[in-house]
DNA sequence: CGAAGATACGGAGGCACCCTCCGCTTAACA
DNA sequence: TGTTAAGCGGAGGGTGCCTCCGTATCTTCG
């Protein structure tokens, strides 16, 4: 684990570079065209070869884990963060509702995503643990304070995250997910028999338009 | 709006017959390898060529649309005849519970459908109403009955149950589905302020396995 | 039934993108 | 500064997307 003992070079300042900025013009590219954009284009973007994209990133898969890498991080961040709330559960609804916001500045890079962590591939090992550590902290505060069930894992709930998030379609989607998430989170509670409604308050609007 | 007014042709009927073959063969491919299936593998398994698929599908997402057209047809189905079950929320529970079963058959057919949905289509328009009137009956009658509270209208029920499905990527994804709706079906519940946990013994099994 | 006309079929071909490969360039090390 | 390995770029072979049009087939009408 030392830094040169196996006689390994310092990495090449302009493969660094050249790494970085295939990585920003992914993000970007993405970001705007989702996943369809074509990697020359990527390559055009960041001003490298398209020998050189696939260097850095042999599968297209590849560039999509290390865009997304990093998102997942601050995702992870800002869950420490969060830990200092007094409210355990209000702490998780405040992640959950971050994350929704967090989302929605991604646009197309979530259809992408969706694919790449559908093959099974080692983001997902990655994002997962990142994630489910991080609301699992959150999550544990909350039970050990009496306020939440205990047979919801942090896995489920992430995925329940995910899931709610996913559907982003029409323009207000960003509400419904919020209120989605707070109806399961309202499920996660515990309720003391006595005030079995009353947390309802915090809902303050009623659904939008009661369709049909 | 009459049949022959305007002097519309029989349809032909190898027409009839080559949109059938291509749309069968469509859903076994896509079933199969998902969406990153080439459409000329569609047209060689359905024996067209490649040209007569293109005329019935313009675009790959139309290919898309009309299949998983019927598979939303046979979902609106199951409502219709779950509305004669006794317990309204148990019907509902049991609706999404049959949701996610018939979602598993369909493997890579899903990421397909998300990119397609995305893109703003009239495949939406279409489904999501089917599917909403389906479940907003359910919901009526939930809520009629005085078991379920009224602030979440059928629209946003549909988005959960699709998001929880969503996320399917490892083995034993449908039972965390499950457990996730009922979890949201929970907090869907008005609960009678005396017996306030007296339902969640209606989930037998624990979590799987509280990890970390 | 047979001709006429409409309609659909098939697959060649142009295009865009994927990915590999290799001769040239450039940074690291002595 | 010279040596050497790592990295660069983009030409090029391959595949799949989609269009276009000459040919084949079906419907209709006399």
């Amino acid at each position: 684990m030392d830094d040169h003992t196996d006689q390994t070079r310092k990495p090449r300042a302009d493969a660094v570079r050249n790494r970085e900025r295939v990585l920003e013009a992914a993000k970007l590219v993405f970001s705007a065209g989702g996943s369809e954009a074509s990697l020359e284009a990527v390559a055009k973007r960041a001003g490298v070869g398209i020998g050189t994209l696939y260097r850095h990133f042999p599968m297209r898969e590849a560039l999509f884990e290390a865009v997304y890498r990093r998102e997942v991080e601050q995702l992870g961040e800002l869950a420490e963060q969060l830990k200092n709330e007094k409210d355990p559960i209000e702490a998780l609804r405040r992640w959950l509702h971050s994350g929704v916001a967090f989302v929605a500045t991604k646009k197309g890079m979530m259809a992408a995503l969706a694919l790449a962590v559908q093959s099974g591939s080692e983001l997902h090992a990655f994002s997962f643990e990142r994630l489910t550590k991080a609301i699992g902290s959150l999550l544990d505060r909350a039970v050990a304070a009496g306020e939440m069930r205990a047979d919801i894992n942090p896995e489920d709930l992430l995925r329940a995250f995910f899931g709610m998030c996913y559907v982003h379609d029409q323009p207000g989607w960003q509400a419904t997910a919020l209120r989605l998430l707070d109806v399961f989170v309202d499920g996660l509670r515990v309720q003391p028999p006595g005030k079995a409604k009353a947390r309802s308050s915090k809902m303050a609007k009623p659904a939008t338009k009661r369709k049909r």
